[in-house]
DNA sequence: CAGTGAAAAATTTGATCATATTCTGCCCGC
DNA sequence: GCGGGCAGAATATGATCAAATTTTTCACTG
């Protein structure tokens, strides 16, 4: 007798059963995006197939996502990678980032109301507290989620997607920075955000991601000079 | 009955065989950029398989990786189509454009020698041609190809390719644009840009493209006001 | 005799397809 | 108008073929 196919068997809830290629893309997604990926790691698709008890043409599809995302890297003959960060790559992902977020931040301080602020300064604490527990996966995922919060907040669905994308380019090197200072020298400018954005201050807003930016960037930055 | 297997092209040998999946990707690709599909189209898997001899894997990746470029819109349900591009969404591609594009000008200026901007004048000067002929596909090839030939120049490949993708979002709309204003008003900001390029100004150079983005997004946006 | 190097076999992995299964939207009878 | 098929399209699998890498073999030189 053949199973059902296991839709949404997650006890009860109605959770649309995402097709396969989509649960591997995000899979993978989250995989590269916190580190859990070392930069020059080999991809392969029957590899993943196997280890994940799906079929090849889902990996296949996801992995062709990642790469596009520049997530991945498909190097000449057919081999997929992990791309390894360089300073160049590195200088202009900071350059990207620093003019897309900082609008971004702008915009969000546009339609910011008391709730958001609210649920963004939860986050933060949430963020503070695994950074006093040496809690790394928590600190990126939180970090992360910070961020997207705010971006979503900009009404700029486009501009938002470009900013999330660049993500997928530093996750694998946070793993490195993170092995190399530990959480507690990780600071960050969500203070002076939370209160640029609870006060309307579109500059303040920018000034302070964009500093932001510029902080975790540098920590990488410092990782990549030791490693050459 | 149809020749798809180029199991070993014995005599030729100089015609790099590219992977089936890889050339349906250039092929919907140049299709998409060059407004030969229609905003709000419906893109069909097998339906591309069929009209292209190819198989359905060949041809779910490519649209998996036009997807992830913006270049087409997975709709919820498993429909996909070529996306319809509104104000808004302009709006976020002009202020990305004018941030990536601006800078990539500034630091292809950097990078100019002789030979550099004589190819872009041939370019520039095959354009003027093709204006002045009506030649539409002829138009929209070369000013894609003078601005990737600038953004190579730049040496600065994740912002050429950031923008590169851009170009996928509004390339639909051009045939529409087109249609309207025909090519004779179809005025550019090249021959400034060459000049700064010459010259090693790269405040001229970014400034040039940034009026350059500014006119062909205004003319899109004018389209749109019109069909709204 | 040991070590080097290249050629060939073996293995791993990617690319493609044909086919089976599942889902979506639509149409028809009630 | 509404619910149950029905057609068609997407999703997913495994088989098969091709390409690239690795390993093995073996002849040749120092």
């Amino acid at each position: 007798m053949k199973l059902v196919k296991n839709t949404a068997d997650q006890a009860g809830a109605h959770i649309r059963s995402l097709p396969v290629h989509e649960q591997v893309y995000q899979d993978l997604r989250s995989r590269i995006l916190f580190g859990e990926t070392a930069p020059g790691q080999a991809v392969t698709i029957q590899g993943l197939a196997e280890a994940l008890g799906a079929g090849m043409t889902p990996v296949r599809e996801a992995i062709r996502r990642l790469i596009s995302d520049g997530a991945l890297l498909f190097q000449g003959n057919r081999r997929v990678i992990v791309p390894t960060l360089d300073i160049a790559a590195l200088e202009q992902l900071v350059f990207i980032r620093k003019s897309i977020e900082s609008e971004l931040a702008r915009r969000a301080a546009r339609h910011v109301g008391q709730d958001f602020v609210d649920r963004l300064s939860e986050i933060d604490a949430a963020l503070d507290a695994a950074i006093s527990q040496g809690d790394v996966p928590g600190y990126l995922r939180l970090n992360y989620q910070f961020h997207m919060a705010l971006y979503a907040q900009a009404q700029a669905p486009i501009m938002a997607e470009q900013a999330d994308r660049l993500w997928l380019r530093f996750g694998p090197s946070l793993r490195v920075v993170c092995g190399r200072f530990g959480t507690q020298n990780l600071p960050d400018r969500h203070k002076d955000l939370l209160s640029a954005l609870a006060a309307g201050d579109e500059e303040g807003a920018a000034i302070a991601v964009t500093q932001d930016v510029t902080q975790g960037m540098e920590q990488i930055a410092a990782v990549l000079e030791i490693k050459e």
